[in-house]
DNA sequence: GTAGAGGCCTAA
DNA sequence: TGAGTTAGGCCTCTAC
């Protein structure tokens, strides 16, 4: 059972990177590999290049720059007219925002003072920008009607309700005169609780504006008094959910899908493709079929190099942008079709790129400003970018006043702003953020995507790219950057391939990772915008599958102030039967535990019986279930829940990815697919965690608490079922023995001694425990581990059978120092060959005799320092010395947390002695102990 | 010396 | 104004 992992710590990234120790350079490669690559774009390209007669101009002189004819391929396609009264519009959007602006004349909506304005950006499949303005969509909310409401009291109410509201307003710089636009009557009901399907008369409170959202729903709350009534306070529903969402919602748009607008239907009014359409009139398509494919794209990864003084980080206000290397490639193709570089000073030509020189760094910036306009990127990307790069240039284009660089969004101008926030929690410990606003441009830091998505130990831009590409940056020491600048133009040239690199690298990792299609694919699945997906957490997600299933039934989403109470009990760890396995164990898992937990027991806000409620409502033994928290659900035959119905749509839309998955031959295609059936099953799996979270939009303990209690149940009931039907009585060659079990999991001692039978005997129990339970809950034969090595709880280790059972497919290391990353190489190292020794080679006197090989190296200090230092520390200190030109003292702080790391408790200098005395490193104790009793 | 709290990171 | 859950091992630090 998986969940997803926390953000990391503080890192660094982008031009801060500071370089690996000695040791690991031996995979070094060769920094003309990638010119060569860089030279081969450029052949293949060759008779393109003649044709556009970029052929022959690789460096090129700053004033023809911007010549049309000179670099055509910069521009997107040219936009053939359309005509509104004879053409549809068809585009895929991949951005959405929305601003207050006049209204439109002909368009829908309110005509007086500024409105909002729903904004898609997006591309058609011929490659246009299209940016389209939707009109007439308005944001409101429900409150309950109060008791003997009729439809002559809305005048009444609005207008009470419209006073309050400005009342309140401290300023009103917009001159806002209407905040109420409308208040109608609608059957609604709230989907938190089952109250026998009665629908009530709600009011449905239609605002100006998004931002005056808020205080009519806390002067709602608070106590409000219109005609007769007496003051009383009302509960809001759904008054808490983005304009954006909003809309999305209501109009069945989903995050980066196809938009259609008919002809006759939208107005065209400037550049590429800017038009106008009323919210009623737009076609969304969901993504099935031919809908399901992706725009033409342009993704630009960009990299700039700073010129800092010794030893110092350098600052904006201080330290030029020396250069700023630029690749363009279009969604779907393997290669950049733009590199450039932009560099201050002449800089020698480089086969396969432009280069632009300049003599001022005013210009440099300006011009490369001009270039990203010109290119109008739909994606952003690089790294770190999103900390480091924009803000660098925004401060230091603000330090050279150069006044029309930050204009880097899609709407003329409008100003990019940098915007530091800094929020801290508990679990998230401190955390600096940046953020620049880039209307229309997704920006996708690919930093921030691994922070997000993958555990690593290191996260700088070379390690990262030697563990998924086994490439790495050219080589450039960070400290002599400067003194490159300050040379010639070969240094300078040697710079520029290296920043090139640095630029090429996020595209490259991109595309292996699949991040854009995946991202997509999470954003169709879910519904909410692209760029939520890296801003915003996961429970915007479930939120927003929430009210689009909601809708169909006219459920309501209530308000609810967040309030911490205690927490609830979890799953079931078996108390492990700690110790070596020389015999084939079975693994049986429940697949998708708390999604099928929901699903067989119908578990809802929907469904929830509040106290009381069945007797109130009459309601029979036979319509609702007891859960083993004593919470109350009524069955599906009563009323079928929301979440069930969301996961089953999850997860039988994974079930038709998976199978066109299969049958599809189109590479491109088929990663679609697997994004998407990816997206679909970590969709299903946050349900839960939706549910239980108290600091959230929709809190419910009952249901999480339910499927915990449910989850605990099971696996107590299989290990019993597993033990009772496995045994000599019953004819088997032992008595089966659950030796551990965790959340989901048992793993099974089926006495068998081989990897075969224990895998026939494996899916033979675990089909009929399956038996035994509700569908959809299934348990699933996964594994066997042979041997296997208990150590204690979400601690062990095993080879891992699975695909055949002849040959074991990996070593599988849970929980132990080897996957963990608060630990330094030489430990995960030594432990690692241990456990191999054990586990594989069948030879724990060789473990004992590595590890003593291993101590005795580091006691005669025969160990490299890279392998003592814990990457995730290093970078911790090195960031707090960052600025500081305090080298010895950071060479002596990480000597100390090599020590510290290695000899915990132990003091440096008194370490040979401690060694004998103590037994250092509990961990290496640990492995001598088990290697020792075996 | 040891008990307990707190930090960190993992399993699921 | 945004943040999915609990269980649990093992380390460090502190108080006694």
């Amino acid at each position: 059972m998986d969940f997803k992992r926390r953000n990391g710590g503080p890192v660094m990234g982008g031009a801060s990177q500071a370089k690996r120790g000695k040791t690991t350079d031996d995979w070094e490669d060769n920094p003309s590999q990638f010119e060569e690559e860089l030279s081969m774009f450029d052949d293949m390209e060759m008779d393109m290049e003649e044709m556009e007669g970029q052929a022959g101009h690789d460096v090129i002189p700053v004033g023809d720059l911007f010549s049309a004819d000179l670099n055509p391929r910069w521009k997107r396609p040219h936009a053939p007219m359309l005509n509104s009264s004879s053409d549809t519009l068809v585009f895929q959007q991949i951005d959405l925002d929305y601003y207050l602006g006049p209204s439109v004349a002909g368009m829908p909506g309110q005509s007086q003072a500024n409105v909002p304005i729903i904004r898609m950006f997006g591309v058609t499949d011929s490659g246009n920008s299209v940016c389209c303005h939707v009109h007439g969509f308005a944001p409101y909310f429900y409150v309950p009607a109060p008791n003997g409401f009729k439809p002559d009291y809305l005048g009444e109410f609005k207008r009470e309700l419209n006073s309050v509201v400005l009342k309140d307003m401290r300023s009103n710089k917009d001159n806002i005169s209407i905040t109420v636009l409308a208040v109608d009557i609608t059957r609604k009901e709230s989907m938190y609780g089952y109250h026998g399907q009665r629908s009530l008369d709600f009011l449905r409170i239609t605002m100006a504006m998004p931002r005056l959202i808020a205080p009519a729903k806390r002067l709602l709350e608070q106590g409000f008094k219109f005609g007769h009534y007496p003051i009383q306070n009302y509960q809001a529903y759904e008054a808490n959910i983005d304009f954006e969402i909003r809309f999305m919602v209501d109009s069945d748009v989903v995050g980066c899908c196809w938009i259609e607008l008919p002809k006759g239907k939208y107005r065209v009014s400037l550049c590429q493709y800017e038009v106008d359409v009323g919210w009623t009139d737009l076609i969304s398509h969901p993504a099935e079929g031919d809908w399901q494919r992706i725009a033409p794209l342009r993704v630009l990864s960009f990299d700039i190099e700073c010129a800092g003084r010794k030893g110092i980080f350098p600052e904006p206000d201080k330290d030029p942008v020396i250069q700023i290397a630029s690749m363009v490639q279009r969604q779907g193709e393997t290669e950049p079709f733009i590199r450039t570089v932009f560099t201050l000073q002449p800089c020698a030509s480089i086969v396969g790129s432009q280069i632009f020189c300049f003599t001022q760094e005013k210009q440099l910036l300006q011009s490369w400003a001009e270039f990203l306009r010109t290119v109008d990127p739909d994606i952003i990307t690089g790294y770190n970018i999103q900390n480091f790069d924009f803000p660098y240039l925004l401060n230091r284009a603000a330090a050279l006043k150069v006044t029309y660089f930050p204009y880097l969004g899609r709407m003329r101008g409008k100003r990019s702003v940098l915007r530091e926030s800094s929020f801290q929690s508990k679990q998230m410990g401190r955390r600096e953020n940046k953020t620049i606003n880039m209307e229309g441009r997704v920006q996708f830091d690919l930093l921030q995507v691994l922070l997000r998505d993958y555990k690593l130990r290191s996260y700088t831009l070379n390690a990262v790219s030697f563990h998924f590409l086994q490439e790495q940056k050219e080589d450039v020491q960070h400290s002599i950057i400067t003194d490159l600048q300050n040379g010639n133009e070969q240094t300078r040239r040697r710079l520029a391939v290296y920043c090139l690199k640095d630029a090429y690298l996020p595209l490259r990792l991109l595309q292996k990772l699949m991040c854009v299609i995946n991202y997509m694919e999470m954003a169709r699945v879910t519904g909410v915008p692209l760029t939520y997906l890296l801003s915003r957490g996961q429970q915007i997600k479930v939120v927003s599958q929430l009210l689009r299933q909601a809708m169909k039934q006219d459920l309501v989403m209530p308000v609810v102030k967040t309030e911490i109470g205690e927490d609830y009990t979890g799953a079931t760890v078996i108390e492990p039967e700690k110790g070596y396995y020389s015999l084939p164990i079975a693994t049986l898992d429940f697949s998708s535990l708390y999604p099928s937990i929901m699903m067989a027991h119908n578990l809802c806000y929907t469904t929830l019986l509040q106290k009381g409620s069945a007797e109130k409502l009459g309601l029979s033994s036979e319509d609702f279930i007891k859960t083993p928290t004593g919470d109350q659900f009524v069955k599906s035959s009563v009323r079928k829940g929301l979440l069930p119905e969301i996961l089953e749509n999850l997860l039988a839309a994974r079930k038709r990815a998976k199978a066109e998955l299969k049958s599809e031959t189109d590479p491109f295609k088929k990663q679609v697919l697997d994004g998407r059936q990816l997206a679909l099953k970590i969709s299903a799996n946050s349900v839960y965690g939706f549910t239980g979270a108290q600091v959230g939009k929709l809190p419910c303990l009952e249901i999480s608490q339910s499927v915990t209690g449910f989850g605990r149940q099971m696996i107590e009931r299989t290990k019993q079922l597993v033990e009772s039907k496995y045994t000599i009585s019953n004819g088997c060659d032992a008595d089966a023995k659950v030796i551990y079990g965790d959340t989901d999991s048992v793993m099974v001692k089926l006495g068998v001694a081989t990897v075969k039978e224990a895998m026939d005997i494996g899916r033979e129990a675990a089909a009929w425990v399956s038996s035994h339970f509700t569908p959809p809950i299934k348990l699933e034969f996964e594994k066997v581990y042979y041997p296997y090595l208990l150590i204690n709880k979400k601690r062990y280790a095993g080879l891992y059978f699975s695909s055949s059972a002849d040959t074991h497919d990996k070593m599988d290391c849970k929980g132990i120092e080897t996957v963990r990353r608060d630990n330094c190489p030489l430990v995960a190292n030594l432990i690692n060959t241990c456990l191999q020794k054990i586990l594989i080679d069948r030879d724990p006197q060789g473990a004992v005799g590595h590890a003593k090989e291993v101590i005795s190296d580091l006691l005669c200090n025969r160990i490299d320092i890279s392998q003592l230092v814990i990457t995730k520390e290093l970078t911790r200190t090195a960031q707090e010395y960052a600025g500081k030109q305090a080298h010895v003292e950071l060479a002596e702080r990480i000597r100390s947390t090599c020590w510290r790391t290695t000899f915990p408790s132990t003091h440096s200098t008194t370490w040979s002695s401690s060694l004998r005395q103590h037994s250092p490193l509990p961990v290496w104790r640990g492995v001598l102990s088990v290697t020792r009793s075996l």
